[in-house]
DNA sequence: ACAAAATATGTAATCGATTACAAAAGTATC
DNA sequence: GATACTTTTGTAATCGATTACATATTTTGT
């Protein structure tokens, strides 16, 4: 069975198509009793509207395409969750690419925006090729892009992230609070914004605290397990072993405790152990972690409304650039005093 | 800047647009010549495809709709990368929606492909409501919905599912080998299809090797950490505790495991435990996982070529209605000898 | 009661690509 | 060189909804 057209509701309603259109997108202009026979039309004949025909006619896709590094990351399904909750309240669906996949098929990001397949970008990967980016910028569209959790710093894409500094900040007063002097730190990877500015925020705080750093208590990671499980062996060779660790991310943290209680190092007996993102894992990790908690499905659903505002009123220019969302400290089992 | 249409193309090519669209989608019937020329023109005017108009005219959306239950499940991330891959090879975008936000803006499923968003569906909740399943079966295009790791029992879609029996049956010898005798179960929420098969593959390979079964000794769970946790409760009260445990998924055997080392025992040393899914953490897990690997990404890969498959070439008969693809056991730490 | 304004509806062009059909050009055969 | 056939290209209709503009109808003001 073929799915009915306006045309159909229309001779059904006794209207033209015109009528039918406006009755249903903008029912202001339609009479009482007109609107009434079309919605019974539509009633009738189970019409569906044709999501390829108004996006041709209107110029719009009616869906947003969100850029992952990795599917695999559960740091982003909440996010994921954020964002399609909003959209779908707008009508509005979600296209999903990794930037992995698009690059090895030769593709280019731009065209899912230059060839009407998705309005615009919402990109969760800081760490985008340097020609991607020059190609994204520059693009005629490039004011439908948006950047959440990471960004990167020459480009001027709007943005939503979370008080990465104050976040840093805050962790090293917990454990600082605890009485910990000597605190070493994981870095995520080297070039990414984010283990930049939290290892920055790091060694400023540590600096204004009057502690101590050794350069071998800064350890370079990269957000992964593995990652924390080599930072959990460097820490056992040091002779003089930090108290306390601050970790860039959950994963990190989990991958250092787990190495270090494959060795018979405990957490938080011999050494205290905090993340940052505070993953779903988090709280149910041995031991549950302290982490600094981002809101994640409130970044996501902020970086689809600030998206969806300039599709919708691309003219207005009291837009949003930068929406930086709170982040809080959150206290479990993986810290007490040294 | 505008982005050029065929038009601008066939002008710059001095040939009409009926062939430019065919020197680009079927070349073989334009002469080489012409074809160069066209493609001289695509390059000097950049031209790119409008997917909108595209779609309008072939009646396709070339994009294909997958439905999870929980974004932020992990079990889901690799099956997303395997149909993204593959879609992704042939032009086709990926939509994501949760069936919990479809359901909560009382949107109908099957209006995806209805109104010309998706070409086709593959769906990885097999818990979907008795009447959305009516629905989707009885709609004209219910031949483009395909079920991955779950599926519906009284509905005939096509489907792509692992060897759940076989698995189990494999686990359930992977502890009798080792010497265990007293075999406990956590099963998969009630209801659920993959919980109830594994569970009924567990009593029967337990009556085959004539092992004693407990009425205790299968605790039901859903999947979950949290009920790995309640089950490990359980396990604990027992008087006549058993040696090991297979549960219905990983993360069952990790709420399991975690909730066991708060009580001071041990895995493997007091019991042996085994996990079905062998998710990515399960490697990283402490003590390591052994569990049934079910690849993901594969049953990715197979779901969205299975699908696409049955909407390039709707007519063909020969088409594969269930594919079932091979586990395999690996083996960890988190089991021993007893 | 009539003009002016406001409201409601219809007509037809439009978005950009595809494709049935027609026409033209080229090749082979005798 | 004429005929039949194949290959290549063009013309124009089409997919289904939206919307500028025109027209018809109702309301308002005096």
């Amino acid at each position: 069975m073929k799915t009915s057209t306006l045309q159909d509701v229309a001779r059904v309603a006794n209207v033209s198509t015109a009528t039918v259109s406006r009755s249903l997108s903008n029912p202001v202009v339609v009479s009482e009793s007109t609107r009434r026979r079309v919605a019974d039309a539509v009633k009738a004949t189970g019409y569906r509207i044709n999501h390829a025909a108004r996006n041709l006619r209107t110029q719009r896709a009616h869906s947003v395409l969100v850029l992952l590094p990795d599917l695999a990351n559960p740091f982003f399904s909440a996010i994921l969750e954020g964002i399609s909750r909003v959209l779908a309240r707008q009508g509005y669906s979600m296209l999903i690419a990794s930037t992995q996949h698009v690059h090895d098929s030769g593709e280019r990001l731009i065209d899912y925006l230059d060839d009407a397949r998705a309005d615009g970008m919402i990109v969760l990967d800081g760490a985008l090729e340097t020609d991607v980016v020059e190609m994204l910028s520059s693009a005629s569209q490039a004011e439908r892009i948006l950047f959440a959790c990471e960004w990167v710093e020459d480009a001027n894409f709007p943005s939503v992230r979370c008080e990465n500094r104050t976040g840093t900040r805050i962790a090293v007063n917990h454990l600082y609070g605890l009485g910990h002097t000597k605190i070493a730190h994981i870095t995520g990877p080297t070039g990414n914004v984010l283990g930049q500015i939290r290892k920055e925020a790091f060694v400023a705080e540590l600096a204004d605290l009057g502690l101590e750093l050794k350069a071998e208590w800064i350890m370079t990671g990269d957000f992964t397990l593995a990652a924390g499980c080599l930072a959990a062996q460097e820490w056992i060779a040091m002779n003089d072993r930090p108290t306390a660790v601050f970790c860039a991310s959950d994963q990190l943290a989990m991958g250092f405790i787990a190495e270090l209680s494959r060795h018979d190092f405990k957490v938080p007996d011999h050494v205290s152990v905090m993340g940052f993102d505070d993953i779903d894992l988090a709280e149910q990790f041995i031991p549950p972690l302290t982490s600094i908690r981002q809101d994640r499905m409130m970044i996501g659903e902020t970086a689809a409304k600030m998206l969806l505002a300039r599709i919708v009123t691309p003219s207005e220019e009291n837009l949003e650039r930068a929406t930086v969302l709170p982040v809080s400290l959150v206290i479990r089992e993986s810290t007490s005093p040294p």
